[in-house]
Parts: structure tokens; C-alpha cells; sequence
DNA sequence: CGAGGGCTTGAATGTTCTCAAATCAGGTGG
DNA sequence: CCACCTGATTTGAGAACATTCAAGCCCTCG
């Protein structure tokens, strides 16, 4: 149960939202996986390479982002610590997005075939897989939503809210005073901004006491329901997922 | 494999980039559905709801939409004939977006908890639906990618060709002259844009000779080519489930 | 100490929104 | 058949929001 591997980790988070059995447990953490110390900046895989690893953060932010005809890079999803990465690259023809890290980053490489071939073995193991990239696309939502339908000052804090929320389940950090990975330019990235707009936002969220001092290497501080309510946050979309049964009652 | 039940559309679609056993294919057919006819603006579902039935739309537009804290309606997906709305449903502890009828539609409805069991009982039934779900995720990841980094034409533009390109999958129009269901106002929920801003993007589409007359109940046309070049539009990330097998070769 | 990456700020520009009003199409009831 | 009603589309003018370009600053690291 404690960290005998690295995999171990990721169990954890399954567990959280679907019950593995003792079989299922012991294949995910009987894995075939590299783990690997990147640098910030590095790629994990690119847009449209075949069949890419999957893997698993260790710790450090990982983003997975798209690049639009103009140039433009979307951050789609962020990563840390306990997330997969890619999860479904085993299952797809190609994989339709990047993932980069943000941060010196240290994370286990899974081939995606093996991913494919636990599923195969495993129903349970499936499952929660399948609810994990079922979390993601939660998730992604509203991502959506938030680009769609904020401004640039809610959209801002939806985004460091819903970092906050999950930096303190992957408890690497807490709510009030989190330590933000990103740059000015990636939250511009994730947020559909430019950075010298994050920049103004900041300030602004800064002057009316909703955050505090944003300097590097300084944890992040914030008035939480303050910051929640600028944000428009409820969390439940991070936590869709059902702790319920792994086979409900049948008839 | 013809349409001997409503649900023989769906096995179709799975069958598309999932191959099925006779097994499961007559599991999934022998899904207990309910088929309802709808009119234009009913719900399916609300968000927050515990368990609703998922769907398949038989004829249609479908949409599935979240509301922001400050009004604002952001329409996040759009289903027609083929698609199975709400899949994810049985296996989440209540949904976190609405589904709405946008125009009027038939639909087969089945139990969330039907296809829980479904998918319990019969595992490439499971992995056809979770593909299924996967093939979402990456619509959902390219339309982050509209609303974060494509201006208003672009994102218009590129929303048409996702609708033609998925009618002509359907099977149930043509790509150079189509029918939207939309409203400018829908077209404005999707694109986080507002009416009247769609409307002269359209008006200005229209004036390029990007596209053609935009009448209600007169199919849309347009110059292909240019349409997709003005929407960015690469086809990929709507077929990026993969053909392959079912268990890949294991070592 | 110098270089570079990230942060900060101003001014001008451009895009999109808001508000408001007019038009159009289709459907209904008299 | 016409008058009316409703929902959808169209257009204009001004305001709000976000971007661009440009410059300077602040840290950290070598």
C-alpha cells in the first residue's frame, strides 16, 4: 500500500474512485516502467507520433497542449503528481496532442501496449482506468466552459483554483498557499490570454486582496472563498467520479 | 446488422474503429431502450441529476451544455444521429452538464445502470464504449483549442466543418451543402461568442465566398477548401480511434 | 558582472460585446 | 386571407475588454 514502487502512486488514485482487487492491484504495480528525471521544457511525446508511452507523474507539472494553424499553443490539461499522462495512448491510432513539462519533472514510463494489455486482463483495472480518462474528460469540460463562457479575470482564478484543489489531493501542497508552477506565459497558454494580460490580472487580483504577492519561489497565497467566488469554482467537476461498486447489483 | 433496432446504429458506429464479437454485439442490441420522439429545446437530462439514462440519437441535433455562475450557457458537445449521448452516466456519480434537444430528435433511451452491467458482463463491448468515450475526449481537446486560441471567424468556421464532417459520417447530409440545425444563438453558446457577433461573422463568411446563402431550412454551402483553411480545420483529432484490434498481439 | 528569462507597465490598436431598434419568416387565430 | 405574434436574424453606434508593440526592470545563474 505504501510507496513500494513508484506505480503505487497511481493505484492510490484509482483506489480513490474504484476499488481494485488484490489481482488487479498487483498488475498495475507489476507494470513494466522506466522512471525518468526531465528537465522543464522536455517533451514526453508530440502530436501525431504513433504509439507513445503513457506515464505517470511523479512529481513536477506536466501539460499537454495542442497547436492551432496560427501558431498559437492550447494548454489542454495540466498534470502532477499521481496523474497519468497519456493514458490512452495505448488505445489510439496516433495521439492528437503534445505533453511537455513545466518543471523539472519526475515521472515512470509505461509502453502503452502494456496499458492495453492489463485492461485486457484485468476488468477491474479497466474500470478504473476507464473512469480516470472519464475524470479527465470532466475535466476538460470545464475547460471548456471556462475559455467559453469567463473573462479573463474568473478564467485566471478558475484555473489557479482548480490547481489548488488538485495540488492539496496529490498533497504536495495546500489550498491557501500553494506553490504555482507556471509562468505568467503558460497561464497564458492554458487560459487562452497573453501573458502581459495574465500579468494585468494578477496585478488586479493582487490590488483587490484575493491573492497575495506573486513571486517565484514564493508559495501563493489567497483568500480562498474570495478567490473561489471571483472564479466561479465549484469543484465537483473534479470528483465525478462514482465511489461506488466495480460491478453494481445486477438484476 | 441492418436496422433491425434502433441500437443496430450505434453497434455500427463502434464497430467503425471497435471490431465486436457476435457475443456482444447482440448484448448491445439486446440493450432495454425506450425510443421517445422530442421536441426542439427538451432536456434529456440537468446537470447535478444522480443517475439518468444515457441515449443514442436516432434523428437529430443534441447538445450538451454546462451553465457558468454568471449566466452565461456554454454548450460543450454536439450529438446527432449515431452518437450516444450521456454514456459515461451509469458510471459517474451524477452528471455535470445538461443535455438539450436543438431541434426536434428521436432517441433511444437506455439505463445507465444497463450499460454498467453491459460493459461488466462483455469486454470488448466495454472497450468499444470506452473508445467511444476516448473519441469524445478528443473532440472535447480540440474544441479547448477553438475557444482558447482561434478568433471569431476561425472558430465559427471550424465549429461548421466539425457539424459537416460528422453529418457526412452520419451518413445523414453531404459536406459541401448541409443542413445546420443551429440557431445563431446555439452557434453563439458554442463558440462562446454572442449572436450577434456570429451573425457577422457569418455575414462576412458569407461575403468572402466562404459559404453560402445561411437560410433556415436551406442547406448550407460552401467552398470547402476554403472553409477549412479559414477554419484551421484538420480532420484527425474526429478519428482518432484506433482500427486495430481488439487485444493487441500481447509479447 | 553580464546575460537571459520572466515580470511589469504604458500607449495605441483591434476585436468583441452591449444595447437598441428594425426586419424577416412562419404560424395562429379571427 | 389577413392581422398579429413570436422567435430569429440583421444592422448601427458606442463601450468594454483584450491584444500588440515597445521598453524597462528584476532575479537568478553562470
Amino acid at each position: 500500500m505504501t510507496a513500494a514502487t513508484p506505480l503505487s502512486l497511481f493505484v492510490d488514485k484509482l483506489e480513490r474512485h474504484s476499488p481494485l482487487s488484490a489481482d488487479a492491484r498487483a498488475a498495475i504495480l507489476a507494470l513494466p516502467h522506466t522512471v525518468s528525471e526531465l528537465q522543464k521544457g522536455e517533451y514526453l511525446y508530440l502530436e501525431g507520433e504513433a504509439a507513445p508511452d503513457c506515464c505517470i507523474v511523479l512529481s513536477g507539472y506536466v501539460a499537454t497542449a495542442k497547436i492551432a494553424g496560427n501558431g498559437k499553443r492550447q494548454i489542454v490539461a495540466i498534470h502532477m503528481r499521481g496523474d497519468g499522462v497519456g493514458l490512452q495512448n495505448g488505445f489510439v491510432a496516433r495521439t492528437d496532442h503534445d505533453a511537455q513539462t513545466l518543471s523539472p519533472v519526475k515521472a515512470a514510463f509505461v509502453a502503452g501496449a502494456a496499458i492495453d494489455e492489463l485492461v485486457a486482463g484485468h476488468p477491474d483495472a479497466a474500470r478504473a482506468i476507464w473512469l480516470e480518462t472519464l475524470l479527465e474528460a470532466s475535466i476538460q469540460r470545464e475547460w471548456t466552459v471556462n475559455l467559453g463562457a469567463r473573462d479573463a479575470r474568473s478564467r485566471v482564478a478558475h484555473l489557479l483554483c482548480e490547481l489548488a484543489v488538485k495540488q492539496e489531493r496529490a498533497a504536495t501542497g495546500i489550498k491557501r498557499g500553494y506553490q504555482i508552477a507556471l509562468t505568467q506565459e503558460q497561464l497564458a497558454e492554458a487560459t487562452g490570454l497573453t501573458a502581459v494580460h495574465i500579468n494585468r490580472v494578477l496585478r488586479d487580483l493582487r490590488k483587490d486582496g484575493v491573492i497575495g504577492d506573486v513571486r517565484k519561489g514564493v508559495p501563493l497565497t489567497c483568500d480562498w472563498d474570495r478567490m473561489t467566488e471571483v472564479a466561479d469554482f465549484r469543484s465537483e467537476y473534479l470528483e465525478i467520479a462514482r465511489a461506488g461498486s466495480c460491478v453494481p447489483a445486477a438484476t
